[in-house]
DNA sequence: AGCGCTCTTTTGAGTGACTCAAAAGATCAC
DNA sequence: GTGATCTTTTGAGTCACTCAAAAGAGCGCT
């Protein structure tokens, strides 16, 4: 049922690659994370659990800081956000769409060589890096709602 | 010695006319943050103390949060960044450069009407309404700094 | 100017994400 | 298999922020 672009296999490479061992808690963070991108440490902690339930919370976070660190994982902070969020689509600078009604997110290609958002009006001298952005808006479901609402009153 | 943009007359007509009574506190928090922008709660707090020192975290909080209520601060959050900045600079839908290094940040213009961070490239079908753009780099400063160091080795 | 209703601030406790540290446990090179 | 080293666990602690009730201040009204 799941559309891993990664199997096992592949992120057992990964994690050999970077140095890191191969432990059942980090296969099941990447294959979750795989599956549902997005997802906060606690939403990984009670994804994984069912298959995994002696993992700690601790673990998770332990888990995504150190994937995160060799570029297994990104992180991403949101607007309004009390928790990180961590996906598997790493080095692709790729930015990020969430729904302002029911919080949903999807991911939103950062077109490469164009890349309007890399140059900003004025840099105050700064040497710019990379540029985090995140759209706000409406997705057609809530949209939907709230016609609906409207011309229910 | 302050570059304040508003005089205190004017948050009090600010206020006023969003309904909130005139407390020293919010004149306070006001005239900090137009003079030191992107000031995090607890900075405010600090940088307010030696003029009301009676002034209580709780109070500096209800104070950030109702005045970016009525739009009179906008809330900043900035990615790697535990707590929420907040500035005078409301309604201009400006961003933001961050030094990685030091941490410095610096106001960006959006030019309107162009507005290429608008316009991604696919929406996923939402409507977008606005984008929060952060920059991050590196300054003059911890770039000269960097290279002297790399010089000296 | 003074009164009093209402909004603010204060005080104190509590939540939730995340960090630090030491001991128990698993991984992998040999 | 065995042992050194990395991970996970367990437990305590920090920090930003929230909730709630009582004390206090602002401002409309007379």
């Amino acid at each position: 049922m799941s559309t891993l672009t990664q199997p096992r296999a592949a992120w057992r490479d990964r994690l050999r690659a970077a140095g890191l061992r191969v432990t059942a808690g980090r296969l099941a963070a990447l294959d979750y994370l795989d599956d549902h991108p997005h997802s906060t440490a606690a939403e990984v902690l009670e994804g994984v659990a069912p298959a995994l339930p002696s993992l700690s919370a601790q673990s998770v976070h332990n888990i995504v800081h150190d994937l995160t660190a060799v570029g297994l994982l990104r992180r991403v902070d949101l607007p309004d956000s009390d928790a990180a969020r961590y996906e598997t689509r790493t080095h692709d600078n790729h930015h990020h769409v969430q729904c302002v009604v029911c919080g949903r997110i999807e991911d939103v290609d950062c077109v490469v060589g164009h890349a309007p958002c890399l140059t900003p009006s004025q840099t105050h001298g700064m040497r710019i890096l990379e540029a985090a952005v995140t759209f706000r808006g409406i997705c057609p479901e809530c949209e939907a709602r709230t016609r609906d609402a409207a011309q229910e009153g």
